[in-house]
DNA sequence: TGATTGTTCTG
DNA sequence: AGAACAATC
């Protein structure tokens, strides 16, 4: 009999419970599946780089299963439907015994799981589902009324409450299945296949778990002690840049937590300042996983708010174009533009400046810009993005008020103060003393050739302030 | 996890 | 004039 262990955006050995729970004895030999679901990706919105990152993980995944003497077998599917097919006859081929998983929570992906636990019923299959993006499971922190939460910070003092100042610890990786388990129908079904073909592998983001975790520990001993000092900072560096890492399941979040926990004195909260600060962002990211699981109409493109559908946004394609290529005359929202455009990430600081200019100053649907974030970026997380956007757009959960509307000069004055980060994306800017950089005058643009406000602060401002009071108050 | 505007207080 | 504050968006 053969147990299967199916990573999906679980790409890692350690702290992996349907892996630990494959390998919890030496009964019966373990296979690993993994399906490629290209087409289904990109109908999710996923972009070029993204999509050679996952094949990337894929590929460092087969070695370090190697390691453990698990082969792994990658399925090259198309659609989610295919990969259906493509397990069906896995199942045919093999005497499978049980198919053991960790959750995903987005719609299509519960779909998928749905018809995949119905083959397996067909095939006498046991299926073994766990949680492991999250630390505590979506449903499980409730309100007194035994509502999910939809406010962020009453959902954080639960959180913590819950958790009891404790952390788990991380399961490790498995003992190494010994070659002579393997059954003959394994070894002839992997023969049979070919590896996927090795990815240019991009400078910027190592998909590999090592050095994910030495990243993570390098953080959390030294840069997370200035992290509440300079997060906000886009030239800093002052942020984790683990992101990427957790989208792609590279790490796991209790890995992050339990770290964080530990050098903050076993501690969640009430600790060191930094070490606070960045496991708060992780109960944001938990907050979001648990929205969108108690919210399905947030997989659907809909907003949280109902009653904002109704904004008349204008949709412009000539103005999103220009927002997406970076050339809004917005020193701070240009840059910040470039930067998705080069790395695949942006500063957190900057997603909110620039999420808020498209959907406030351009008043344009928070969907496109969720849907350009999405293609762009290496950390491309449905629940982290649409909360995001949302919170931005006015139309989340707990979003920004609709009247709180950033000012992007302002906010460039604060938080890039020298005009650093500017001048690193901008380089037509940078001769303008750091005053200027925040908003060139004319002249200062004519000159060194940079182009004009798209719009007007001020008057884009009250253009917002209307369509969503209009649209609020009527 | 704001910004703006108008008012009062300070020097 | 400029800080400090409140009201409003």
């Amino acid at each position: 009999m053969t147990r299967l262990v199916w990573f999906r955006n679980d790409f890692r050995v350690h702290d992996n419970p349907a892996l630990m729970h494959a390998r919890r004895d030496n009964e019966e030999d373990c296979l690993a599946i993994t399906f490629v679901c290209e087409s289904q990706w990109r109908r999710h919105g996923l972009g070029d780089r993204r999509i050679n990152l996952i094949k990337q993980a894929i590929n460092g995944l087969h070695r370090s299963l190697e390691k453990l003497g698990i082969p792994l077998l990658v399925i090259q599917s198309d659609l989610f439907k295919d990969s259906e097919n493509d397990l069906r006859h896995v199942l045919g081929a093999l005497d499978v015994s049980e198919l053991n998983y960790n959750i995903e929570y987005e719609i299509n992906e519960r779909h998928r799981d749905i018809s995949v636990c119905r083959l397996c019923q067909e095939y006498e299959v046991s299926t073994n589902k766990f949680h492991d993006q999250c630390l505590l499971a979506p449903g499980e922190v409730r309100t007194q009324n035994n509502d999910p939460y939809r406010v962020y910070s009453p959902f954080r003092r639960s959180w913590l409450s819950l958790m009891q100042d404790y952390c788990p610890a991380p399961l490790g990786a498995p003992a190494p299945q010994a070659s002579d388990i393997i059954s003959a129908a394994v070894s002839d079904l992997i023969n049979d296949r070919h590896a996927l073909p090795e990815s240019v592998s991009d400078p910027l983001w190592s998909t590999d778990e090592n050095t994910a975790h030495q990243r993570l520990s390098e953080f959390l001993d030294s840069d997370v002690l200035r992290y509440h000092d300079l997060r906000d900072l886009p030239d800093a560096e002052g942020t984790s840049r683990l992101s990427f890492h957790l989208a792609l399941g590279i790490l796991s979040p209790r890995q992050c937590i339990h770290t964080a926990w530990q050098r903050n004195n076993c501690m969640l909260s009430g600790g060191e300042q930094g070490i606070d600060t960045w496991i708060n962002e992780l109960i944001w990211r938990e907050f979001y996983r648990h929205l969108l699981v108690a919210y399905p109409q947030l997989c659907k493109h809909k907003a949280f708010k109902p009653e904002t559908e109704g904004v008349p946004w204008r949709n412009n394609k000539s103005d999103f174009d220009r927002w997406c290529r970076g050339e809004t005359g917005y020193p701070i929202v240009d840059a910040a533009m470039k930067q998705l455009l080069d790395q695949g990430w942006m500063h957190n600081r900057l997603r909110m400046i620039t999420a808020m200019f498209l959907t406030k100053h351009l008043l344009i649907d928070w969907r496109w810009g969720e849907a350009w974030f999405f293609e762009q970026l290496v950390d491309a997380d449905l629940a982290s993005n649409n909360g995001g956007w949302q919170w931005s757009a006015s139309t989340g959960a707990d979003g920004a008020p609709y009247f709180r509307i950033f000012n992007p000069t302002t906010q460039s004055e604060k938080f890039d103060k020298q005009g650093l980060f500017i001048s690193r994306y901008l380089p037509e800017l940078a001769k303008l003393s750091a005053k200027s950089k925040h908003f060139p005058s004319a002249g200062e643009r004519s000159l060194y050739g940079y182009c004009d406000p798209i719009v007007e602060h001020k008057s884009a401002r009250e253009r917002a302030l209307t369509a969503f009071k209009q649209t609020l108050e009527a």
